[in-house]
DNA sequence: CACCGTCAAGTCGCA
DNA sequence: TGCGACTTGACGGTG
Protein backbone atom coordinates (compact mmCIF):
# COMPACT_ATOMS: atom_id res chain seq x y z
CA UNK A 1 0.00 0.00 0.00
CA UNK A 2 1.91 3.22 -1.26
CA UNK A 3 0.58 6.77 -1.12
CA UNK A 4 1.94 8.55 -3.85
CA UNK A 5 1.43 12.25 -5.70
CA UNK A 6 1.83 13.54 -9.27
CA UNK A 7 4.79 14.75 -11.48
CA UNK A 8 6.01 17.56 -9.28
CA UNK A 9 6.77 18.50 -5.74
CA UNK A 10 6.85 21.65 -3.52
CA UNK A 11 9.49 22.79 -2.24
CA UNK A 12 12.71 20.68 -3.86
CA UNK A 13 14.68 22.41 -5.04
CA UNK A 14 15.73 22.06 -8.74
CA UNK A 15 13.14 20.02 -9.45
CA UNK A 16 10.61 22.03 -12.41
CA UNK A 17 10.31 20.65 -16.14
CA UNK A 18 11.05 23.07 -18.35
CA UNK A 19 9.87 23.47 -22.05
CA UNK A 20 9.95 26.07 -24.54
CA UNK A 21 7.67 27.05 -27.59
CA UNK A 22 7.58 24.74 -30.75
CA UNK A 23 9.41 28.19 -32.50
CA UNK A 24 12.15 27.56 -30.11
CA UNK A 25 12.65 23.75 -30.29
CA UNK A 26 16.15 23.55 -31.36
CA UNK A 27 18.30 20.62 -31.43
CA UNK A 28 20.74 22.38 -28.82
CA UNK A 29 17.39 23.94 -27.11
CA UNK A 30 15.69 20.66 -26.74
CA UNK A 31 19.26 18.81 -25.45
CA UNK A 32 19.21 21.69 -22.77
CA UNK A 33 15.89 21.13 -21.53
CA UNK A 34 15.79 17.50 -21.38
CA UNK A 35 19.18 17.41 -19.51
CA UNK A 36 17.25 20.21 -17.59
CA UNK A 37 14.29 18.15 -16.64
CA UNK A 38 16.34 14.26 -16.42
CA UNK A 39 18.03 16.32 -13.25
CA UNK A 40 15.08 17.64 -12.11
CA UNK A 41 13.73 13.99 -12.29
CA UNK A 42 16.77 12.81 -10.23
CA UNK A 43 16.06 15.75 -7.57
CA UNK A 44 12.05 14.05 -7.29
CA UNK A 45 13.27 10.82 -6.80
CA UNK A 46 16.07 11.67 -4.12
CA UNK A 47 13.17 13.91 -2.41
CA UNK A 48 11.19 10.66 -2.66
CA UNK A 49 13.54 8.50 -1.59
CA UNK A 50 14.59 10.64 1.70
CA UNK A 51 10.42 11.24 2.36
CA UNK A 52 9.78 7.43 1.95
CA UNK A 53 7.41 8.43 -0.87
CA UNK A 54 7.00 4.72 -3.13
CA UNK A 55 4.24 6.41 -5.70
CA UNK A 56 4.90 9.08 -7.96
CA UNK A 57 4.27 9.73 -11.72
CA UNK A 58 6.77 11.35 -13.91
CA UNK A 59 5.64 14.00 -16.30
CA UNK A 60 4.87 13.94 -19.27
CA UNK A 61 7.09 17.33 -19.84
CA UNK A 62 10.22 15.12 -19.23
CA UNK A 63 11.23 15.20 -22.43
CA UNK A 64 9.44 18.47 -24.38
CA UNK A 65 7.50 17.25 -27.67
CA UNK A 66 8.95 13.74 -26.87
CA UNK A 67 6.35 12.14 -29.19
CA UNK A 68 6.64 14.85 -31.93
CA UNK A 69 8.59 15.56 -35.15
CA UNK A 70 9.41 18.78 -33.82
CA UNK A 71 11.78 17.00 -31.75
CA UNK A 72 13.96 14.89 -33.97
CA UNK A 73 16.11 14.07 -31.26
CA UNK A 74 16.71 10.39 -30.38
CA UNK A 75 17.31 11.48 -26.81
CA UNK A 76 16.59 7.52 -25.84
CA UNK A 77 19.19 6.60 -26.79
CA UNK A 78 21.39 9.67 -26.30
CA UNK A 79 20.35 9.92 -22.59
CA UNK A 80 20.38 5.97 -22.35
CA UNK A 81 22.60 6.18 -19.57
CA UNK A 82 20.92 8.98 -17.63
CA UNK A 83 17.90 7.12 -17.67
CA UNK A 84 19.59 3.42 -16.25
CA UNK A 85 20.99 5.57 -13.45
CA UNK A 86 17.72 7.32 -12.48
CA UNK A 87 16.51 3.87 -12.77
CA UNK A 88 19.08 2.34 -10.88
CA UNK A 89 17.74 4.55 -7.83
CA UNK A 90 13.74 4.06 -8.39
CA UNK A 91 13.89 0.09 -8.83
CA UNK A 92 16.71 0.25 -5.64
CA UNK A 93 14.14 1.88 -3.70
CA UNK A 94 11.17 -0.11 -4.85
CA UNK A 95 9.70 3.07 -5.81
CA UNK A 96 6.59 2.91 -8.25
CA UNK A 97 6.39 5.15 -11.29
CA UNK A 98 3.50 5.77 -13.81
CA UNK A 99 3.06 8.20 -16.40
CA UNK A 100 -0.65 9.84 -17.35
CA UNK A 101 -0.44 11.38 -21.40
CA UNK A 102 -2.87 14.28 -21.00
CA UNK A 103 -6.39 14.99 -22.37
CA UNK A 104 -4.74 15.54 -26.01
CA UNK A 105 -3.85 12.02 -26.72
CA UNK A 106 -6.79 10.36 -27.72
CA UNK A 107 -6.45 7.16 -28.94
CA UNK A 108 -10.14 6.42 -30.16
CA UNK A 109 -10.63 9.66 -32.48
CA UNK A 110 -12.64 9.49 -35.64
CA UNK A 111 -9.54 11.52 -37.30
CA UNK A 112 -6.69 8.49 -38.42
CA UNK A 113 -3.85 11.46 -37.57
CA UNK A 114 -5.04 11.99 -34.13
CA UNK A 115 -5.29 8.13 -33.65
CA UNK A 116 -1.46 7.96 -35.24
CA UNK A 117 -0.46 10.89 -32.84
CA UNK A 118 -2.07 9.03 -29.69
CA UNK A 119 -0.16 5.74 -30.53
CA UNK A 120 3.56 7.67 -30.85
CA UNK A 121 2.49 9.52 -27.68
CA UNK A 122 2.36 5.72 -26.12
CA UNK A 123 5.14 5.00 -27.26
CA UNK A 124 6.93 8.13 -25.88
CA UNK A 125 5.43 7.41 -22.71
CA UNK A 126 6.82 3.66 -23.07
CA UNK A 127 10.48 4.38 -23.91
CA UNK A 128 10.52 6.88 -20.93
CA UNK A 129 9.72 3.89 -18.56
CA UNK A 130 11.56 1.34 -20.50
CA UNK A 131 14.85 3.48 -19.90
CA UNK A 132 14.50 3.94 -16.59
CA UNK A 133 14.18 -0.34 -16.93
CA UNK A 134 11.02 -0.30 -14.67
CA UNK A 135 8.78 -2.99 -14.90
CA UNK A 136 5.25 -3.61 -16.23
CA UNK A 137 3.71 -2.66 -13.46
CA UNK A 138 5.23 0.46 -13.88
CA UNK A 139 2.28 1.85 -16.17
CA UNK A 140 0.42 4.31 -18.26
CA UNK A 141 -2.93 5.80 -17.84
CA UNK A 142 -5.14 6.75 -20.43
CA UNK A 143 -8.72 7.83 -20.61
CA UNK A 144 -10.80 6.24 -23.30
CA UNK A 145 -11.58 9.54 -25.52
CA UNK A 146 -14.07 11.13 -27.29
CA UNK A 147 -17.80 9.70 -27.57
CA UNK A 148 -18.60 11.22 -31.02
CA UNK A 149 -22.01 10.59 -30.63
CA UNK A 150 -22.08 6.86 -30.47
CA UNK A 151 -20.42 5.47 -27.74
CA UNK A 152 -20.31 1.92 -28.04
CA UNK A 153 -19.00 2.46 -31.50
CA UNK A 154 -16.01 4.95 -30.11
CA UNK A 155 -15.62 2.05 -27.21
CA UNK A 156 -14.90 -0.09 -30.19
CA UNK A 157 -12.97 2.36 -32.24
CA UNK A 158 -10.69 2.26 -28.83
CA UNK A 159 -10.67 -1.56 -28.06
CA UNK A 160 -9.57 -1.77 -32.44
CA UNK A 161 -7.11 0.75 -31.62
CA UNK A 162 -5.16 -0.48 -28.82
CA UNK A 163 -4.37 -3.55 -30.39
CA UNK A 164 -2.53 -1.80 -33.08
CA UNK A 165 -0.14 -0.81 -30.07
CA UNK A 166 3.35 -2.41 -29.71
CA UNK A 167 3.59 -5.26 -27.56
CA UNK A 168 5.38 -3.44 -24.53
CA UNK A 169 2.97 0.03 -24.63
CA UNK A 170 0.10 -2.90 -24.35
CA UNK A 171 1.63 -4.02 -21.39
CA UNK A 172 2.06 -0.98 -19.46
CA UNK A 173 -1.46 0.42 -20.19
CA UNK A 174 -4.04 1.04 -18.21
CA UNK A 175 -7.28 2.56 -17.94
CA UNK A 176 -9.42 5.29 -16.38
CA UNK A 177 -12.72 6.40 -15.95
CA UNK A 178 -13.38 10.24 -16.64
CA UNK A 179 -15.51 12.95 -15.71
CA UNK A 180 -17.50 13.49 -18.18
CA UNK A 181 -18.42 10.10 -21.06
CA UNK A 182 -16.76 7.63 -19.87
CA UNK A 183 -18.10 5.99 -16.17
CA UNK A 184 -16.46 3.55 -14.43
CA UNK A 185 -18.81 0.46 -16.07
CA UNK A 186 -18.06 1.49 -18.98
CA UNK A 187 -14.44 1.39 -18.57
CA UNK A 188 -14.35 -1.89 -16.55
CA UNK A 189 -16.20 -3.18 -19.67
CA UNK A 190 -13.61 -2.29 -22.09
CA UNK A 191 -10.92 -3.38 -19.72
CA UNK A 192 -12.17 -6.50 -19.08
CA UNK A 193 -12.30 -7.23 -23.09
CA UNK A 194 -9.02 -6.53 -23.33
CA UNK A 195 -7.53 -7.51 -20.28
CA UNK A 196 -6.14 -3.96 -19.27
CA UNK A 197 -6.04 -2.91 -15.71
CA UNK A 198 -8.74 -0.50 -14.78
CA UNK A 199 -7.68 2.54 -12.35
CA UNK A 200 -10.75 3.56 -10.41
CA UNK A 201 -11.10 7.85 -9.71
CA UNK A 202 -13.02 8.42 -6.63
CA UNK A 203 -13.72 12.48 -7.93
CA UNK A 204 -14.50 11.62 -11.87
CA UNK A 205 -16.87 9.35 -10.18
CA UNK A 206 -19.05 11.29 -7.95
CA UNK A 207 -19.38 13.22 -10.92
CA UNK A 208 -20.14 10.47 -13.71
CA UNK A 209 -21.20 8.23 -11.56
CA UNK A 210 -22.59 4.70 -13.58
CA UNK A 211 -24.88 3.80 -10.96
CA UNK A 212 -26.25 6.06 -8.05
CA UNK A 213 -26.60 2.98 -5.77
CA UNK A 214 -23.25 1.14 -6.06
CA UNK A 215 -20.41 2.09 -3.97
CA UNK A 216 -16.80 3.19 -3.91
CA UNK A 217 -15.78 -0.27 -2.53
CA UNK A 218 -17.69 -2.20 -5.07
CA UNK A 219 -16.48 -0.40 -8.28
CA UNK A 220 -12.23 -0.55 -6.35
CA UNK A 221 -13.05 -4.25 -5.79
CA UNK A 222 -14.37 -4.56 -9.51
CA UNK A 223 -11.09 -2.76 -10.54
CA UNK A 224 -9.46 -5.10 -8.64
CA UNK A 225 -10.13 -8.64 -10.70
CA UNK A 226 -8.87 -6.80 -13.58
CA UNK A 227 -4.98 -6.36 -12.02
CA UNK A 228 -2.92 -9.50 -11.97
CA UNK A 229 0.37 -10.37 -11.20
CA UNK A 230 2.06 -9.20 -13.44
CA UNK A 231 0.75 -5.39 -13.43
CA UNK A 232 1.59 -5.04 -9.66
CA UNK A 233 -0.49 -3.52 -6.89
CA UNK A 234 -3.83 -2.53 -8.05
CA UNK A 235 -4.24 1.58 -8.17
CA UNK A 236 -6.20 4.14 -8.20
CA UNK A 237 -6.95 7.71 -8.12
CA UNK A 238 -7.87 9.85 -5.26
CA UNK A 239 -8.87 12.86 -4.99
CA UNK A 240 -11.34 15.63 -3.19
CA UNK A 241 -13.27 18.57 -4.92
CA UNK A 242 -12.61 21.74 -4.76
CA UNK A 243 -15.20 23.69 -2.65
CA UNK A 244 -16.45 26.81 -5.13
CA UNK A 245 -15.00 25.30 -8.23
CA UNK A 246 -15.69 23.77 -11.25
CA UNK A 247 -17.25 20.21 -11.00
CA UNK A 248 -13.66 17.83 -10.93
CA UNK A 249 -11.34 20.77 -9.81
CA UNK A 250 -8.48 19.04 -7.33
CA UNK A 251 -9.04 20.36 -3.74
CA UNK A 252 -5.96 22.17 -2.66
CA UNK A 253 -4.93 20.28 -0.21
CA UNK A 254 -6.32 16.79 1.49
CA UNK A 255 -8.77 16.81 3.86
CA UNK A 256 -7.51 14.39 6.28
CA UNK A 257 -10.38 12.98 8.26
CA UNK A 258 -12.18 12.55 4.56
CA UNK A 259 -9.05 10.74 3.25
CA UNK A 260 -9.08 8.55 6.26
CA UNK A 261 -12.87 7.57 5.78
CA UNK A 262 -12.11 6.57 2.30
CA UNK A 263 -9.40 4.73 3.35
CA UNK A 264 -10.79 3.05 5.92
CA UNK A 265 -13.25 0.96 3.34
CA UNK A 266 -9.91 -0.34 2.00
CA UNK A 267 -9.04 -2.73 4.68
CA UNK A 268 -5.92 -4.33 4.32
CA UNK A 269 -6.17 -4.51 0.39
CA UNK A 270 -2.76 -3.82 -1.34
CA UNK A 271 -3.96 -0.89 -2.95
CA UNK A 272 -1.68 2.28 -4.00
CA UNK A 273 -3.11 5.50 -4.19
CA UNK A 274 -2.34 8.40 -6.32
CA UNK A 275 -2.99 11.30 -5.26
CA UNK A 276 -4.48 14.02 -7.26
CA UNK A 277 -4.27 17.41 -5.27
CA UNK A 278 -2.40 21.10 -5.81
CA UNK A 279 0.29 20.65 -2.66
CA UNK A 280 0.94 17.62 -4.39
CA UNK A 281 3.67 16.41 -2.08
CA UNK A 282 2.73 18.07 0.97
CA UNK A 283 -0.66 15.27 1.19
CA UNK A 284 1.13 12.82 0.34
CA UNK A 285 3.05 12.93 3.35
CA UNK A 286 0.10 14.02 5.40
CA UNK A 287 -1.67 10.94 4.27
CA UNK A 288 0.74 8.84 5.19
CA UNK A 289 1.97 10.20 8.43
CA UNK A 290 -1.71 9.77 9.47
CA UNK A 291 -2.48 6.51 7.72
CA UNK A 292 0.45 4.85 10.00
CA UNK A 293 -1.19 4.91 13.36
CA UNK A 294 1.76 4.58 15.03
CA UNK A 295 4.28 6.56 13.42
CA UNK A 296 7.39 8.84 15.35
CA UNK A 297 6.36 11.86 16.81
CA UNK A 298 9.92 13.08 15.18
CA UNK A 299 8.34 13.12 11.58
CA UNK A 300 5.29 15.41 13.14
CA UNK A 301 7.95 17.42 14.60
CA UNK A 302 9.30 17.82 10.98
CA UNK A 303 6.39 18.46 9.63
CA UNK A 304 5.75 21.26 12.06
CA UNK A 305 8.82 22.66 11.78
CA UNK A 306 7.63 23.45 7.78
CA UNK A 307 4.40 24.63 8.17
CA UNK A 308 4.42 26.50 11.81
CA UNK A 309 5.29 30.19 9.78
CA UNK A 310 2.02 29.39 7.85
CA UNK A 311 0.14 28.68 10.82
CA UNK A 312 1.37 31.90 12.49
CA UNK A 313 0.72 33.78 9.52
CA UNK A 314 -2.87 32.62 9.74
CA UNK A 315 -3.84 32.24 14.05
CA UNK A 316 -1.72 32.47 16.67
CA UNK A 317 -4.35 30.67 18.87
CA UNK A 318 -4.10 27.45 16.65
CA UNK A 319 -0.03 27.75 16.56
CA UNK A 320 -0.17 27.30 20.37
CA UNK A 321 -2.57 24.73 19.95
CA UNK A 322 -0.14 22.83 17.96
CA UNK A 323 2.83 23.60 20.37
CA UNK A 324 0.72 21.90 23.44
CA UNK A 325 0.14 19.05 21.30
CA UNK A 326 3.42 18.35 20.36
CA UNK A 327 5.02 18.94 23.74
CA UNK A 328 2.84 16.38 25.56
CA UNK A 329 4.48 14.06 23.93
CA UNK A 330 2.09 11.40 24.29
CA UNK A 331 0.71 9.18 21.52
CA UNK A 332 0.93 9.60 18.16
CA UNK A 333 -1.24 12.53 17.74
CA UNK A 334 -0.86 13.19 13.73
CA UNK A 335 -4.98 13.32 12.78
CA UNK A 336 -5.31 16.33 15.68
CA UNK A 337 -2.30 18.04 14.30
CA UNK A 338 -3.13 18.01 10.94
CA UNK A 339 -7.01 18.59 11.44
CA UNK A 340 -5.67 22.05 13.43
CA UNK A 341 -3.68 22.54 11.03
CA UNK A 342 -5.64 22.33 7.86
CA UNK A 343 -8.17 24.13 9.46
CA UNK A 344 -5.82 27.38 10.36
CA UNK A 345 -4.26 27.49 7.03
CA UNK A 346 -8.14 27.17 6.04
CA UNK A 347 -8.74 31.21 7.70
CA UNK A 348 -9.04 34.25 5.42
CA UNK A 349 -5.56 36.42 5.32
CA UNK A 350 -5.43 38.66 8.64
CA UNK A 351 -3.02 41.77 8.46
CA UNK A 352 -2.18 41.18 12.32
CA UNK A 353 -1.06 37.72 12.42
CA UNK A 354 0.57 37.75 8.79
CA UNK A 355 2.62 41.08 10.43
CA UNK A 356 3.46 38.99 13.23
CA UNK A 357 4.52 35.91 11.25
CA UNK A 358 6.78 37.97 9.48
CA UNK A 359 8.38 39.49 12.17
CA UNK A 360 9.48 35.84 13.37
CA UNK A 361 10.83 35.55 9.70
CA UNK A 362 12.68 38.48 9.94
CA UNK A 363 13.79 37.56 13.42
CA UNK A 364 16.27 35.07 11.37
CA UNK A 365 18.35 37.81 9.59
CA UNK A 366 17.59 41.27 11.30
CA UNK A 367 21.27 41.13 12.73
CA UNK A 368 22.71 40.01 9.69
CA UNK A 369 20.82 42.48 7.52
CA UNK A 370 22.31 45.82 6.06
CA UNK A 371 20.08 48.72 7.15
CA UNK A 372 18.75 49.14 3.63
CA UNK A 373 17.76 46.03 3.58
CA UNK A 374 15.87 46.43 6.80
CA UNK A 375 14.69 49.41 5.49
CA UNK A 376 13.12 47.17 2.95
CA UNK A 377 11.78 45.05 4.78
CA UNK A 378 9.77 47.53 7.57
CA UNK A 379 8.81 49.60 4.36
CA UNK A 380 7.11 46.71 2.95
CA UNK A 381 5.36 45.30 6.16
CA UNK A 382 4.02 49.16 5.86
CA UNK A 383 2.69 49.55 2.88
CA UNK A 384 0.93 46.03 3.46
CA UNK A 385 -0.64 47.16 6.76
CA UNK A 386 -1.68 50.11 5.02
CA UNK A 387 -3.51 47.73 2.41
CA UNK A 388 -0.64 49.55 -0.38
CA UNK A 389 0.63 46.37 -1.83
CA UNK A 390 -0.61 42.64 -0.69
CA UNK A 391 1.14 40.04 1.63
CA UNK A 392 3.17 38.68 -1.33
CA UNK A 393 5.84 41.21 -2.17
CA UNK A 394 6.71 41.28 1.43
CA UNK A 395 7.15 37.35 1.47
CA UNK A 396 9.34 37.60 -1.56
CA UNK A 397 11.38 39.79 0.37
CA UNK A 398 11.85 37.89 3.72
CA UNK A 399 12.50 34.75 1.14
CA UNK A 400 15.06 37.01 -1.02
CA UNK A 401 16.98 37.89 2.39
CA UNK A 402 16.64 33.96 4.00
CA UNK A 403 18.45 32.90 0.52
CA UNK A 404 21.03 35.46 0.79
CA UNK A 405 22.17 35.26 4.28
CA UNK A 406 21.27 31.08 4.53
CA UNK A 407 18.67 30.21 6.64
CA UNK A 408 18.29 26.71 5.89
CA UNK A 409 15.21 26.14 8.25
CA UNK A 410 13.30 29.15 6.65
CA UNK A 411 14.50 27.73 3.22
CA UNK A 412 13.10 24.23 3.59
CA UNK A 413 9.91 25.41 5.45
CA UNK A 414 6.22 26.21 3.22
CA UNK A 415 5.78 29.64 4.86
CA UNK A 416 7.56 30.88 0.88
CA UNK A 417 5.32 28.33 -0.95
CA UNK A 418 1.72 28.59 0.75
CA UNK A 419 -0.16 31.04 -0.26
C1' DC B 1 12.06 42.77 -13.06
C1' DA B 2 7.16 42.40 -12.69
C1' DC B 3 3.46 41.58 -15.43
C1' DC B 4 0.46 39.11 -18.45
C1' DG B 5 -0.76 37.25 -23.00
C1' DT B 6 0.44 33.02 -25.27
C1' DC B 7 1.44 28.27 -25.90
C1' DA B 8 0.06 23.00 -27.16
C1' DA B 9 -3.09 19.53 -27.68
C1' DG B 10 -8.52 17.36 -29.00
C1' DT B 11 -13.32 17.28 -27.71
C1' DC B 12 -17.55 19.17 -26.63
C1' DG B 13 -21.09 22.57 -25.63
C1' DC B 14 -22.99 26.59 -27.05
C1' DA B 15 -23.78 30.79 -29.92
C1' DT C 1 -19.05 26.98 -38.23
C1' DG C 2 -16.33 28.66 -35.05
C1' DC C 3 -15.15 29.96 -30.52
C1' DG C 4 -14.37 29.30 -25.50
C1' DA C 5 -13.67 26.09 -21.76
C1' DC C 6 -11.14 22.62 -20.08
C1' DT C 7 -5.97 22.47 -17.80
C1' DT C 8 -1.43 24.32 -16.40
C1' DG C 9 2.65 26.23 -15.40
C1' DA C 10 5.95 28.28 -17.62
C1' DC C 11 7.59 30.64 -21.57
C1' DG C 12 8.79 34.91 -23.51
C1' DG C 13 7.80 39.49 -24.94
C1' DT C 14 6.54 44.07 -23.11
C1' DG C 15 6.69 48.08 -20.19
Amino acid sequence: MSIGYACLALGVKDSSMKTCMKKNASESRLKELIENNLDSLENLIDYNIKSGIKLFRISSDLIPFGSSPVNGLQWWKIYAERFSLIGNKIRENNIRVSMHPGQYTVLNSQDEEVVERAVEDLIYHCRVLEGLGTGNESKIILHIGGVYNDKKKSANRFSENCRRLPDNVRQRLVIENDDRSYNISDVLEIGKRLGIPVVFDNLHNSINPSSAEKTEEFWINECRATWSEKDGNQKIHYSQQAIDKRAGAHSESIDVKCFLDFYSVLGKKDIDIMLEVKDKNLSAVKCMNCVNGSGKMKSLEIEWSKYKYSVLEKSLAAYNEIRELLKEKRGYPAVSFYSILENALGYAENAGNAVNAAMHVFGYFKRDASEKEKERVLNRIDKYKKGEDGLQPLKKELQRLSLKYEKEYLLESYYFLLK
